[in-house]
DNA sequence: TTCATTTATTAACCTATGTTAAGTTGATTC
DNA sequence: GAATCAACTTAACATAGGTTAATAAATGAA
């Protein structure tokens, strides 16, 4: 049986690889476990390491100059996350991360992620496809955003997401969504209403 | 003095490349130009190439289910545009691409393309790095969407992309916003009554 | 030049979401 | 198990931006 971190990458890059590359790839991520509300990341600092969550839940998130926070990615386990601009380019992580329950994570630094791509093309690819993916999705939720009202949103993050309905709390969900806390409890009211 | 290509190269690496390395990468390139209001891609179809903007301008959009046009990104000379996501995956087209003034660019098609990426660590680096911008100036965007009004949206736009306020027609502007064309006029009217 | 088409402006009215504030529920801590 | 705190709900009111529609200005074609 395949571990969740091979299956996410078979998946990805939509082939097998092999246990030898699964192996070498596997031995140059170390596990660490945190507990609940705390930060793997702070906007500010370096972001040394890419993420992927075998257990638990946690989120990336923005603040703006009033000091709101705005949530950006929500992470459970099979997810990937990191700031991938500071990762990569060695610059101040814009956004923060910060652990809702507590989390067991794979964690690759930068110098065994160079490694790993140069060694090994799939991992390479797999890295290449995980960007564009969420470069497309982002994409896509900027579009929908800017095109359909916040029921319809949430409708759509709720059916695609149910996961993160059950698991995340719903002030961070409603400003995922770009709406106010009050305003979520409202759609959720009337949505329900409706049935 | 160097080609506008070459200086959009070294600015994005941040880094000198030699004659050699420019110049191979430049034969894989072929030059292209198109009248105003031309496709260079249509959604549905597959997207066989990247292409840098020597001259004119262009924009990338996306139609919603009620047939209404949304800009994603306006590209004038110096800028590349492409749907990375059709590009590197060979899936259709999830956008069109149309110009809006006469265009001149530099196309890379995908056999090309890595084999530039493969023979030259240095252009491997440049589109990693690419994607990543593009991928970062996104979530950006997406936040100042979800925590600032139109006004001050519009502002931020206009003071950073100065040259897109005056080629870009304001309704192209309006949707990139996230806004009907008339609640731009209204912004419009009302800073300029401020001042 | 004239006509037709597209783009931009303006204004009256409408609606979704924000704001403020109070109350409720549930979770955490001592 | 009481006290405290955080999350959620509800409601009254305010407002940014949408809708509709009419007009004006700019652009392009004949």
């Amino acid at each position: 049986m395949p571990s969740t971190l091979r299956a996410n990458i078979e998946k990805t890059i939509q082939q097998a690889i092999s246990d030898k590359e699964y192996d070498a790839f596997r031995n140059f991520m170390f596990e660490k476990t945190y507990d609940k509300k705390i930060h793997l990341l702070e906007e500010g600092d370096k972001c040394n390491y890419i993420y992927f969550i075998q257990e638990g839940a946690c989120y990336s998130y923005i603040s703006d100059l009033k000091g709101d926070k705005h949530a950006i990615q929500f992470s459970l386990e099979g997810y990937w996350i990191s700031d991938l601009y500071s990762f990569y380019s060695g610059n101040n992580a814009i956004y923060s991360i910060e652990t809702l329950e507590p989390l067991s994570v794979l964690m690759l630094n930068k110098e065994n992620f160079e490694k790993a791509c140069c060694s090994c093309p799939m991992i390479d690819r797999f890295f290449r496809i995980l960007i564009q993916n969420a470069y497309v999705a982002l994409q896509y939720r900027l579009a929908k955003t800017n095109s359909e009202d916040a029921e319809h949103r949430y409708q759509e993050f709720a059916q695609k997401y149910p996961a993160f309905v059950q698991r995340i709390p719903q002030y961070l969900i409603a400003s995922y969504l770009g709406i106010k806390p009050q305003s979520l409890s409202r759609i959720r009211k009337e949505s329900t209403s409706k049935k």
